[in-house]
DNA sequence: TATACACACTCTAACGTTTTCGTGTTGATA
DNA sequence: TATCAACACGAAAACGTTAGAGTGTGTATA
């Protein structure tokens, strides 16, 4: 088991003080050209690498970023997490995953644990449904007072400020709908989550302006709020049986499948007799029978811009507070379902 | 902005040593105990949480594990993630995920980064197909040959000694296809990948033996093999339009379900004409339509297996070489396509 | 020949802990 | 009253690095 090579291991092989190797190993011109090129040429030799921990203790910056997600397995989330990671390890930051389960203890105690203890530079947060619910946002302030960077992203609030990345739901629901209202359909439905996730509420938003900006007049009877995730199947058939409409669109991509399945058990036919759009970056629309039409929430470039504002913080001094909000914009992907 | 508080803070305040805190706030009886309290006291008041990096390079522990996987926009590496993302914060770790992307350059200079400069505390991985293709470990090797554990997870090599968890894909494979025999199928066909994939390898030798042990002649006409994950939709499509069957097993979840459309389009009916299997943990079997079965990997345990594992190593100071392999058991899911 | 100065290093403190080894003050014992 | 623990705490080194302030040469300038 070979012990890991320290400048103090150089120096002393090389009979020249730490510093000396310290400086020789930066290409420092404080230190001679020959001792430079021996220095070097050791360090190479027995593969050293500086002790991130020590030179973390120095400067207090470890590289590392933090990003907490409600949920991992979860196509979008899975998404985002790649576009952060790509962009992390292109500019040599590390990638700590904390995945909430939804639970705002997970969150907060992580959070803090996180930030206190000098694990990580700064955060990338979609916050938990019971934080979205409770509406306190305390550890989120907290972590700005101590002047670490925090970056939103998608489930997000107006109740901090901060850097955030969204993307443009309401315009992507919008869209879709607008799509629909195109082809002609008449009774559009909407299956939706709880007012408090900010990206359910957003969507819903776009559904009603789509159809009040082409006068069709909005049936609450045709919106499905899902309250219960674990019963969302059941849900999603009783209303199907029971409401009849030409065109459905989910906001995540469970909803428009479950959906679809339970149409096409009554004998509706896909896309003739009801449209189906679904919210998705994932495949569960795109290979399902016959194939669903989707908005598109690029995940993976929401992951990449959030984990570029991140790093543009840490990396500039400056202490400005000119924060910014990217939106990315959806893309509606038409496929066999519409 | 509040700084962060230290020992140092501490002890200016209340007037004592460092040393003093730090044994009160490890409530040595060492130190009197009015002392121990007052320092505990104005410690939880404001909020004082040691320096991680500090004691990092103190004890050479970082509390930090790194997961290795190819890729992450995939349902089984997520339900991996998830396991060992639960069990090493249970005990206190983080986990620091790269994804290789298949890369055998990503996977070793990331690992050697992460090894050497003190980053984690050991490693699990699951290799990238370009390390399988290349058989080249010496990176894994030299993790071990400096001390720092490494479970090897799913995608293993017989080349490296190490903790290893791994699902029974043979046996995984062999009762999938059992099950279509016993439901009488004859002409049953697999599409797999190429046989460097390890896991590929064993589910392909399942299917033959299960074959012979019910006297069913091998026809390699009924095997095909993906080798080129771009082009695997159209390979698939052309596979079926040329060959006949009752009967498919895909080694994943997305050639089950691609299968599935283009016999769907062929006009057979699922599962009366043919019945399928693919290997999955996610949702795309589970939502096809008709509802696909499915050999469950269980991901989520072989993480949780994986993390203990490996935490067990880090905790225990015994130098022991007792590598053990654990195995997981993978379960049938039947659904409707069977 | 005294002064200045560039050069090539070394010393030292610092980052925030932990831990071993001292040390001064009690109170009890002989 | 001298001796010795027990007690309660402090000093200092160590983990591996960085960076600013010294230091001792040798060479060029006045």
């Amino acid at each position: 088991m070979k012990r890991k090579i320290t400048l103090k291991d150089i120096a002393k092989e090389l009979d020249v003080s730490i510093s000396t190797v310290s400086k020789a190993l930066k290409n420092s011109n404080e230190i001679g050209f020959d001792t430079r090129e021996k220095v070097q040429a050791f360090a190479k030799l027995y593969n050293y690498k500086p002790n991130n921990i020590a030179v973390s203790l120095q400067n207090s910056r470890t590289k590392h970023i933090a990003l907490f997600i409600p949920e991992i397995v979860h196509d979008f989330f899975t998404t985002v997490l790649k576009g952060v990671e790509e962009v992390a390890h292109k500019n040599g930051y590390n990638v700590l995953v904390c995945v909430s389960n939804e639970s705002f203890e997970k969150e907060v105690l992580s959070m803090e644990m996180f930030a206190r203890g000098g694990i990580v530079d700064g955060f990338i947060i979609s916050l938990s449904k019971e934080t979205q619910l409770k509406e306190d946002y305390n550890h989120l302030i907290e972590i700005e007072n101590q002047g670490m960077p925090l970056v939103m992203i998608d489930r997000i609030t107006d109740k901090v400020i901060s850097d955030k990345v969204i993307v443009d739901d309401m315009r992507g629901s919008y869209t879709a709908i607008s799509h629909l209202i195109n082809q002609g359909r008449k009774r559009i439905a909407l299956i939706t989550t709880e007012d408090y996730i900010s990206v359910g509420s957003l969507r819903k938003k776009g559904y009603k302006k789509a159809l009040a900006d082409h006068d069709i007049e909005l049936d609450e009877r045709l919106i499905l709020t899902i309250n219960n995730i674990e019963d969302s199947d059941k849900a999603i058939e009783k209303f199907i049986r029971e409401t009849t409409f030409d065109a459905v669109m989910g906001v995540n991509d469970v909803f428009a499948v479950v959906a679809m399945k339970a149409l096409q058990n009554q004998g509706r036919k896909i896309p003739e007799d009801v449209a189906i759009i679904g919210f998705s970056d994932g495949k569960l629309l795109k290979y399902a029978a016959p194939t669903i039409s989707a908005v598109n929430q690029h995940g993976d470039e929401m992951g990449k811009a959030a984990a570029q504002m991140l790093i543009d913080r840490l990396e500039s001094d400056k202490e400005a507070e000119n924060y910014k909000t990217t939106v990315i914009t959806t893309t509606l992907i038409e496929r066999e379902s519409t």
